[in-house]
DNA sequence: AATGAATGAGGGTTCATTCAT
DNA sequence: CATGAATGAACCCTCATTCAT
């Protein structure tokens, strides 16, 4: 946790080192990014950068929790607009407005990208929290007659959310494409694409 | 590419040198890689090392390369064993022996995981070409009135390896649950999980 | 010296700082004690701090003296309770006092040593002026008869507080049996080793 | 243990390299010993420092044992030369010759004495080792009626120790009068102080 | 008198790469 | 073709001290 020095900074501050953060981990796996880099980026000296936080690992994993804290408002916003709608829609949705939201240069989208192929265990825990609560919705579904019982919840969510990530950074600068994309799969998960010969 | 020198040493040599390449960049991301535990791992000198390739990329691109060729050379033979065998069979088939054949310490599986998450051209080039020869199944398979017509072929596949890529490395110490989850998974694909309500 | 505001300070702080800086400078030598640590023992601000003293330098030379005027309180005390002691009885049994006094969690005997070992000026007066007083004594018992007349005065006292010193350090952890091998020490010097042959 | 790298240097470079850490742990405490001056000083670059050695610890280890060997070299040979000697003779005998090698500015002397401050364990264990030596002799003497049967061995040597140390240290800059405080001490010791009455 | 954020030089250490032998 | 010592930039991090509030 970053210390309370950090949070005592004025949010335009704080804006801007978070965001130098954010900028450092996208563009790179966490042993490449520079603590040096993020302090020339930020604006503020070495020193301060340690006044802020514990270390290196420090930033990174706040910026895990503040990304998947975001990722989880939006989604449970979603929900509570749609009561009634299934796994499908809801991932759709709140996939669109996560998109809608990031409008700015700044990429939060690919800082999340970075965690879900981070093996840390903070980031580990990020994804199982969020796993778990697709799968309960499947379950749901599953006992409103909308998915086949038989189908295993949790490989359902991996299928669906390996797809999103890795659709997402492919299509990082078209995020049409990419929700354009994540529903044609959705749906074809949903319908199957054998024959049935 | 490895300059000439590299391809002059004996067999032997040579092996020894990949080998511990492959060791090298299977248990950690580029960056952290270390051309210094590369050397000693391959009993030769750091000058040798520089004698043999341009730099640090050379071997990982080389390395990227040869694991290429031999998946490609195992799907080759897969398919010719299995001429009548759709698309999916083969990928299941394929990924079988691929697993089958690393029987050993040294972890060519490991080492095409990296690869699949690295962003560098060749990689991307590589897992373009595999891709392509995938799509073209499918195409195949759709003429022969296995996979619905109006299926993106692309997509379809692009689903199955992220999944397949990720799964791998969820259970890179289990390859039997990791060549399981993966038949499920194209099952539920080609089944649908949606019950038509 | 101390800025006047550290004066100014209401006791109770006022200790609280010069223990927290007795604590720091007791378990580390000079240059590792940290100012950042004395200030969050003391529960002051960096800035005042920097109020109290005009650097670490300052609060070191400070305790130093703040010390040494205890050790000559105590010395002085014992002297004067007994009066016709020898200048052996007199340094232990003020070694036995100072001992019994640091009772608390707090370390002056600690610090006391670290004095001892430092090179700096302030530490080097402060031994000077302690190692006189002593020497007078060896002469005043010359006079009386109980030290042979042609002995070094300040060589034994040398001999004795050199000894003194490391073996505090040595038994640091166990005051007792300290005071004892002092003891045996000065009785050795007293009888001599020799048997004459 | 310092890397081969290190001994394969030429003797020149190597003598180079080692008098420069000498000359830094001799003129200050091991935390603030810096690597950073003995490079320079040694006309090395920082790579190169650890090419030669694991770290900072390293170096200083190797130096204490380098010094130690030195010690007990010159102690055996004085020992065989003077096989009747008795330990007084044997220990002046040999602190005379230590002194008379170290001429050039180099002060293997003081560093010796940094070591004797030192509370590393291996500095320990070289003190111990020493000690051991001498408390062997003493026994000794002891049965050649030498010494009063009913001295403890152990505080004698630790008495002469400590203060050959802190008075090499005192008299840093005039070797004879260490020499010499040294002699007066240790007659001192033989005769003893007191008068008896 | 009190605060605590800001600073930047310096700490030890690693590493890919070069080059003389 | 082989060697391995040499290099220096970059790494993360700590620290005493200053200064605006």
């Amino acid at each position: 946790m970053p210390k309370q020095t950090f949070f005592n900074l004025s949010e335009d501050k704080r804006v801007r080192v978070f965001e130098a953060a954010i900028r450092e981990f996208s563009a790179m796996p966490f042993a490449e990014a520079s603590v040096n880099r993020i302090v020339k980026e930020a604006g503020i000296s070495k020193g301060s950068f340690y006044q802020y936080f514990e270390d290196k690992n420090d930033v990174y994993h706040y910026m895990i929790e503040v990304i998947a804290d975001r990722k989880a408002a939006v989604f449970n916003q979603v929900r509570d607009e749609h009561p009634d709608a299934d796994v499908f829609e809801l991932i759709l949705r709140s996939t669109e407005v996560a998109m809608a939201a990031d409008k700015g240069e700044l990429d939060y989208a690919e800082a999340g990208m970075r965690i879900d192929l981070d093996d840390s265990e903070i980031a580990a825990a990020v994804r199982q929290e969020s796993s778990e609560r697709f799968v309960r919705l499947v379950e749901r579904d599953k006992e409103r007659g909308l998915i086949k019982p038989d189908v295993d919840s949790r490989l359902l969510i991996d299928l669906i959310s390996t797809f999103s990530i890795s659709e997402l950074y492919r299509n990082r600068n078209n995020r049409a494409r990419y929700v354009e994309n994540l529903r044609a799969a959705i749906n074809l998960i949903k319908e199957g694409v054998g024959t049935g010969r």
